[in-house]
DNA sequence: ACCTGAACACCGTTCAAGT
DNA sequence: ACCTGAACACCGTTCAAGT
């Protein structure tokens, strides 16, 4: 019990990892939106200019989250797998890391060639793509899209919400569902027969299962030297 | 030369069109950033509250943004020719449509399902998909992600940059595609070859083709009684 | 019906100053 | 090196009041 302690925790020093952490719990919990300079600062018991000592700004701060997300992708060794099987292990892996972190996936999106572990896992991700016949050109696009297909899945499954207390998650399903069901069934008989799938993903494997498999097809399906005709 | 003018158009009434239709143009002039209550405001010429008669808060005006886009849309007619050119022509019009208004499109991937226009496209997508064997859910899905890629295809258009002079553009492109460059050539070959993929799409209708095939590639590839041996 | 004034509770960020 | 105090220029939104 010596020197002072703060709220619950023992107060330590302020430093880049600890904000970078901080932040990513609280986004967890209360969604990006309540990731300010000032709620850090004011949970790490701090002044909010504080942390512009270990960031330039709230960007360099969000790199900052990505990086450390992405550290936390373990790259599979290199094997001699088809390219597709190559591909869904390391995209399986992505997933699987950014599930546990729903609420700063978008922010990796914009961010992985910013940090070593995002380099890595995109020169891993080329390597698979050019042994497929892509060029340098296209595997950069698609490399993309499958970064930009995972975090969607992650981001926009039905029913995800972030940062909501159960029983508010229940009644905002209910009334988005039943907004849809109350639509016209002579003009939107389909839009109505997906309502359940529209305002929440029943099944969560098949849901992820489904999109991995639709973007490794179209890989597949664009993959040169195919027959390609439609 | 009755009554006052104000700036440099007529003034007129202040109506939930003409919030909308500035609100449009700001964005895409400044991005979206620049979109604020009090900025509009200011623009019409008018009190920030003045918008609150119109709209509840800023995110029904963007409900509003997003219909307004989406009406833009004109279906095609029905027609009897194999659903994945069927499919193409109705993300070929989405696509054409949203890439004249990037800033706003992340706007519309979570509000078609709150539109007319919005839920005519979705009704139309699904009839699609569904004629193509997959279920009420997998539909749902299926044209979730459809909507998801043609909207990441315009905003993550490489070397796009909405509200940036060109000069600026160009310099922002010039530093990113540097410091790609600049990697380690050992540790990241692959990466250093496509910095120019990463940093500008050269070529427009080969980029949004290959997005669009992707996608649709993908569909089949997933499409119930197909050999899907891997 | 349509808009204003004043106020509240927030933001990110800068800059000079403290230890 | 690491943090604070005070201030600036913004936000969205509410509420009562005006015409």
């Amino acid at each position: 019990m010596a020197r002072k302690r703060a709220e619950t925790a023992v107060k330590e020093r302020l430093t880049r990892e600890r904000i970078v952490d901080c932040a990513i719990t609280l986004a967890g919990t209360e969604g990006l939106e309540a990731v300010t300079i000032r709620r850090l600062a004011q949970d790490q018991g701090v002044t909010p200019m504080a942390l512009y000592w270990h960031f330039k700004d709230k960007d360099r701060l969000f790199d900052g989250i990505a990086e450390k997300v992405l550290s936390d992708v373990t790259l599979p060794p290199e094997s001699d797998d088809p390219w597709p099987e190559q591909l869904r292990v390391l995209l399986s892996e992505l997933l699987a890391v950014l599930r546990a972190h729903p609420a700063v996936a978008d922010l990796v999106k914009t961010r992985v060639l910013l940090s070593e572990p995002g380099l890595q896992l995109a020169e891993r991700t080329l390597g698979v793509l050019r042994s497929a016949g892509f060029t340098a050109e296209q595997s950069a696009q698609l490399s993309g899209h499958a970064l930009q297909t995972i975090v969607a899945l992650v981001t926009q499954e039905p029913g995800l919400m972030v940062g909501e207390d159960p029983a508010a998650r229940e009644e905002h399903i209910r009334l988005k569902r039943a907004s849809l069901q109350a639509l016209s069934p002579e003009r939107y008989p389909l839009t109505v027969a997906s309502a359940d799938a529209f305002t929440d993903c029943g099944n969560e494997p098949a849901y992820f299962e489904l999109g991995l498999d639709l973007f490794i097809e179209g890989v597949r399906g664009v993959q040169p030297g195919q027959s390609d005709q439609r």
